[in-house]
DNA sequence: CAAGATTTTTAATTTTTTTTTACTTTTTCT
DNA sequence: AGAAAAAGTAAAAAAAAATTAAAAATCTTG
């Protein structure tokens, strides 16, 4: 029954899930060609992805709000509460153990490594700091699904080898180092720059 | 001449850069074969993708490495030099200043600020950290091309009105609200938590 | 209740993008 | 000169994505 998801569509829908945090309370119902406009994109596109996750619509009525939420909530795997950790305690790990919009995602970040000593055993975030040595042990004894890498980009690499040999089952890479698919576990790169540099194309020719 | 190079090529030319990193030194002569083995693609797509940055190899001997590197670094914008500034000291924005991927992009960090009397004037990566109010007498003398807003999503909004009543080109926001377009100052928005949205999606399926 | 308006669903079509194939040109080596 | 090696490129094929349009369901109004 679980039919793939074409990956173009699969990258939009967290920014519908987005776009139906930002609409005020009162509202219940939605129509696609309203979320189409908060989305920016054609209404068109919207029914087609949405239908992908089913009969989640009524017909001459449109989505209801919070069905569709709890919907694509689950389309995305955001229901169960996925545990992860952060490896890198400096500013950027520090940043994103602090992020809300992890939390309200449904993503627990339950353990924060660094090597430095000093760090180690202080409090961030309601975290404390443990050795990267003991991440072995620690998702022994309680499996984590995602490591984040917020290491410097020359620890990158040797840190999502030893998250592969954790056990995590995929890696999201905050480093500014390319890191490819390990065996069977999925990395994302993410990298803070990319965005720039389709500003700095759009600033190179003036538009 | 600046033709638009599709972007299936523009996601493999990093690779093609890392490849290139990883040839010994005594080399100065790659074929397309060759490369296409290190990249793990096929060779007619490495030269598709490479006549797309002109004619940079010789017919019947190959690319000469060095000349192939800068112009990849050349087209990736690697040594362009945009300015930024950053708005918001805390740890995202202090992360950001400190963010190797900016520099080795072409993107200058040039001035950091903040709202919190006790940050200012204390010295984040090599910045000296200035209030908020200076924002636009800094860009009267120096014009600043990128703002980058790094402040909690309620200070967001405003910052972006004074960004652009500075006179920056472009608006680049980490904050987990969003914000448009602000009469001709394009705006992107970044949000960390879509990437993983996309991982939890397939870790959901076990692929 | 019937007719018309609205809105999703879905199949079909069109468009766009990406990859591959096949051929031409250039250079080097024997 | 002839063969081999290699880039460049046009065009075909394949794949992916987006759009259109028609069908079905629901709501509203007279």
């Amino acid at each position: 029954m679980k039919n793939k998801i074409p990956p173009a569509t699969v990258k939009r829908l967290p920014i519908y899930l987005n776009c139906l945090g930002n609409i005020p309370k009162g509202k219940n119902r939605l129509s696609s060609t309203k979320l189409a406009e908060l989305a920016k994109v054609n209404p068109a596109q919207v029914r087609r992805d949405l239908s992908y996750l089913g009969t989640l619509g009524t017909r001459g009525v449109g989505y209801e709000i919070s069905t569709l939420r709890s919907q694509l909530r689950m389309e995305l795997g955001l229901g169960q509460g996925w545990n992860a950790i952060i490896v890198g305690a400096g500013n950027l790990g520090t940043a994103l153990a602090q992020y809300k919009g992890f939390e309200e995602k449904g993503f627990v970040i339950v353990g924060l490594y660094d090597t430095d000593e000093k760090k180690v055993s202080s409090k961030i975030a309601g975290l404390t700091v443990r050795s990267v040595d003991k991440i072995k042990e620690d998702c022994n004894n309680h499996p984590v699904a995602i490591g984040i890498i917020a290491t410097p980009a020359e620890f990158a690499q040797e840190t999502a080898m030893s998250l592969v040999d954790a056990g995590v089952k995929s890696i999201l890479n905050f480093a500014p180092i390319r890191i490819d698919n390990i065996g069977h576990v999925q990395t994302r790169n993410v990298d803070l720059s990319q965005e720039l540099q389709v500003l700095s194309y759009y600033l190179d020719r003036d538009l």
